[in-house]
DNA sequence: CGGATATCAGACCTACTGACATTG
DNA sequence: CCAATGTCAGTATGTCTGATATCC
């Protein structure tokens, strides 16, 4: 074989393909009405505050892979809506450190996100359950991607 | 069994994590001073331009799930690189048929797209063939999703 | 005139870069 | 003085909605 670099630039393309057309069909799915506010990036914001407990915005771009200024702008939405707490870290005068609160918990808890709700009927629907593995599979893979160092 | 939905969900959410946090890495990943001028959607589209043949603004809107003015912005894109061309139809006076250009058809060919780099380079390093076929099939199975009827 | 196509104009969202104050 | 953190500005991209002209 030796030829697992060709593969890799195919599986690439086609991933990048796949990525792009489903995020536009899911925006299109989107009912804009029912959009109460949150993004997901809002969201996986929030369930990695729950997790990692207390933190500051420079880890959580970090962890991210955006800007601090990016993650900035994030938090202020969730503290605009009171799904976390911020307080001055007591031993650092330059950290803000960020908690969940208890709304932004019972938030993550239901998990209402209107726009998944297109994307798990259809999941539901039109595959069969050896096809939802390989999605589910291959989200873990792509997620080890994203935190690959290097 | 009847727990379809609930994986269906779990399956969703993931996967919308998945494709947030590696998009979020690749868009950190991309080198500025190497992004020549397309985007994937300008590469996609070009795509379907030379699969689809002659076709109009309104069908590759549909097709990709994006609005008319939206896609008008990446044909302009496109025209501008003289990556295709567009002639009025002679039948129908309202359409503008658009067809790729010789230069397009090369530059597809060659499929240079420096976002692309870092990921084919981490798939081929990081990557069992395994799991290089799970994300080939994964990138299958979203596009049927992203395409299907309702 | 109603339906479809294309385009112009304005807005938004989310991320970016650059510059700055504060703290360690 | 230098490094890290957080924040304020301005910019860029890609998409959206609304309004308009043209053609069938």
């Amino acid at each position: 074989m030796a030829s697992g670099s060709e593969h890799a630039a195919e599986t690439a393309a086609e991933l990048m393909k796949a990525m792009v057309r489903l995020r536009a069909r899911l925006r299109a799915e989107s009912v804009p009405d029912e959009t109460p506010s949150w993004t997901w990036s809002q969201l996986m914001t929030l369930g990695r505050i729950i997790d990692e407990g207390p933190t500051t915005v420079s880890e959580l771009a970090h962890g991210e892979h955006v800007r601090r200024q990016s993650m900035a702008e994030t938090i202020a939405s969730l503290r605009a809506q009171g799904l976390i707490t911020s307080v001055p870290d007591p031993d650092d005068g330059r950290k803000t450190l960020i908690s969940a609160s208890v709304e932004g918990r019972a938030l993550l808890a239901t998990i209402p996100a209107a726009r998944e709700k297109w994307l798990s009927l259809t999941i539901a629907k039109a595959l069969g359950p050896d096809e939802q593995q390989t999605l589910l599979k291959a989200a873990a893979i792509m997620n080890q991607i994203a935190d690959s160092e290097v």
